[in-house]
DNA sequence: CCTACATAGTTCAACTTTCAAGAATGAGTC
DNA sequence: GACTCATTCTTGAAAGTTGAACTATGTAGG
């Protein structure tokens, strides 16, 4: 059932784009695994909670609700709640209410969450770019960032339209 | 401690550089998910579980040593253990004794697991291909394809030597 | 006000991943 | 053989993720 209505033979990979696409998922896994076991042995925390801290950082007053940081972080609302009642054990973020909508909640980034942020910065930073722009030519970084945006555009407003492009 | 005695300002990354970055990590993990879910709804598994069941097809017997497969995926043996537990519950996966090494063990492709590849893979192919290269021109395929096995090469041998060059 | 429905966030159970042992076998040396 | 150390794979517990169900509040229409 499902699909094989399609009596179509498959558009299979080229060779070519098979070792394009095995590049990218043995790259992508090893960058982020790299990143992930940096992050937890300097700052104690996985890659995805450091970058939720630096949304923090970044937003007027040092919060954020939880379905913007949630949707600004590409997480779900579940896997963020998970996330900030972990970091509120460790005391670098606080819960507020939000006065306007009391089903709201703000996560604020406390000081001494400020405090892990600027402590590890640097060594995240020089990981990063141990690992990605020192390696790079300045023509692939522009590369990069061009293919890099047109694979977001096309998985952006995700499900919603991707199979009713019209509706866009 | 660690590398506190650093007293160089830490270059940070460029305006331009922090745009690639993050649309790095916006595009990957979007991509990520999105084959997860595709492969979790049509396939009853995860990403990596489903590229595992291919490594196995491709090997000879459609077999592979459990150091090797857990190699070649880019997982700790730890992860492929359980991995390979629940694969087998599912019965795409059968484990085999190496007769030259006994504390050896082989995994299998059982022959439902092939059906199971022959089912989906259609389906996960026509993912990739509309989330990727439907997407890219041969040009940036090529780019994507270069600067992939350039960041891959920098973390390969991985943490060994990461920090001492010299001794590569 | 009341109903119906939408939205914000949390919680629970099932599942996956990680990390640190641990059991068994192999390999080298005396 | 006995000792030591390395390698292979598994296990168990803790941490993280997912998807569905749930609570509480907001919003629109009668």
């Amino acid at each position: 059932m499902g699909n094989m209505g399609d009596m179509t033979e498959p558009r299979w990979l080229t060779d070519e784009e098979q070792r394009v696409w095995r590049a990218y998922l043995h790259a992508t896994t090893l960058l982020e695994d790299h990143l992930d076991r940096q992050l937890q042995r300097d700052a104690g925390m996985p890659h995805v909670y450091y970058g939720l801290l630096v949304q923090l950082s970044q937003a007027p007053r040092r919060r954020l609700r939880m379905t913007e940081l949630a949707r600004s972080a590409k997480i779900t609302r579940s896997r963020l709640s998970h996330a900030i009642a972990r970091l509120e054990k460790n005391g670098w973020v606080r819960r507020e209410d939000c006065p306007s909508d009391k089903r709201g909640q703000f996560a604020q980034l406390t000081d001494e969450g400020v405090e892990v942020l600027r402590r590890n910065a640097p060594g995240h930073v020089a990981a990063v770019r141990q690992a990605m722009f020192d390696r790079l030519s300045p023509e692939q970084v522009e590369q990069l960032g061009a293919i890099m945006r047109v694979l977001a555009e096309g998985l952006e407003p995700a499900d919603a339209g991707a199979d009713l492009p019209w509706l866009r």
